[in-house]
DNA sequence: CTTATGCCGTACCGTACGGTACGGTACGGC
DNA sequence: GCCGTACCGTACCGTACGGTACGGCATAAG
């Protein structure tokens, strides 16, 4: 590992992206088990390359993570002028991405890589990339709503993590155990709809 | 493994017992790494007698999952003469058992274990003893809320699921990914009235 | 006393995999 | 043409671990 750790997913290099591609795909498709061998003869790459460019396993797996996460954009919303409408819309979207993500192959095989590592570093590169990140993300949408009275709650967090409960409710957790759930984009809408109108009626003024 | 899958937990022998109890700690201890080595010497066990009583790994893996889930009570409550504080109270005392198990060391483990070998059956092993299991035994008092007019929903299954997510929001899912957080009995009775104040809120007559 | 059974402890085998070493090749700079 | 750099491919090493074999001991049945 060493410092590589810190560099984030931008700075690759084209023939880097490749290999944590490849990385990516093996993960998915070898159901988590990614031996530095197969990732080998998967990105025609050679071990030292390898080890040089990412250290050990370890470095590689946290390379991976964030060159996910690198990968996910992030949309920008006009807080200033924001109105009933617009905001229902935003948390919309907002519950739409995440359950497509979490309910994606590749979140759930870099989930269950990072809980399978947990005293490792992984876990923490998941966490700060995946439920942190949306905390930072969503909340000044919050706290905009509230600015404008058209939200009333005591603590960001508190909000925050209510609307995380009803958009995943028991997705994650049943996906990680390879509960067989087929998640359409009609369903995903469905039940992102039903969460946002349950924030709504438990935190709309 | 083979037929000892099917057996429950109660049919287990004292000697057995001990052998699953270890393996528990060992689990815990181990960070989720447990070896059939490392379990010989911490039951003073042989090898030849784990593999005798559980088959091979994943064998004693689903035995000491069943194992833990067979010492779990199930506190019956009279559904036919409910009313409102009764079902409040239940709500809340359902709601404190699942954060206070989830939140545990062995809970934690045995769900990074069952996650991280999301090929085998040891993830149904835990969904059936975990998640589905809540459901077959919430389900029943939310009928008979609904049935005293005490509950307005249309399906069993997405008022469940509206009440686990607004219970475990990502309780369950930080500490699988090695969050340090301290759930102290105060906090998780704290979350439990929280969430329950919630559901009532939305499904409340 | 003798035999059978159940279990412990240890030694052992095979293999998978992380990590290292090194020869070979392509290419860009000088 | 010559060297350095970057990378591929392969062979190799060490070890951890799942699983097997077997000798030894204790207890219970006959």
């Amino acid at each position: 590992m060493a410092i590589k750790t810190i560099i984030s997913g931008h700075e690759m290099s084209p023939r880097q992206g490749e290999i944590l591609d490849a990385a990516l795909v093996l993960l998915v498709s070898s159901g988590g088990n990614l031996t530095m061998g197969g990732l080998v003869k998967a990105a025609n790459c050679s071990k030292e390359t390898l080890y040089n460019w990412f250290g050990d396993r370890e470095g590689l797996l946290i390379a991976t993570i964030q060159w996910q996460a690198s990968k996910v954009r992030e949309p920008k919303i006009d807080l200033k002028q924001i109105d009933i409408a617009s905001f229902e819309n935003a948390l919309n979207s907002f519950a739409s991405d995440l359950l497509g993500v979490l309910s994606s192959d590749i979140s759930v095989a870099l989930n269950r890589l990072a809980i399978s590592h947990a005293n490792s570093e992984l876990g923490n590169a998941v966490l700060e990339n995946g439920r942190y990140a949306m905390g930072r993300r969503i909340k000044p949408l919050l706290r905009a709503a509230k600015k404008k009275s058209l939200l009333t709650y005591k603590s960001d967090e508190e909000a925050f993590r209510t609307l995380f409960g009803l958009i995943v409710r028991d997705v994650q957790i049943r996906l990680l155990l390879g509960d067989e759930i087929k998640y359409s984009k009609a369903k995903i809408n469905k039940e992102a709809r039903l969460a946002i109108e349950q924030f709504l009626t438990l935190y709309q003024n």
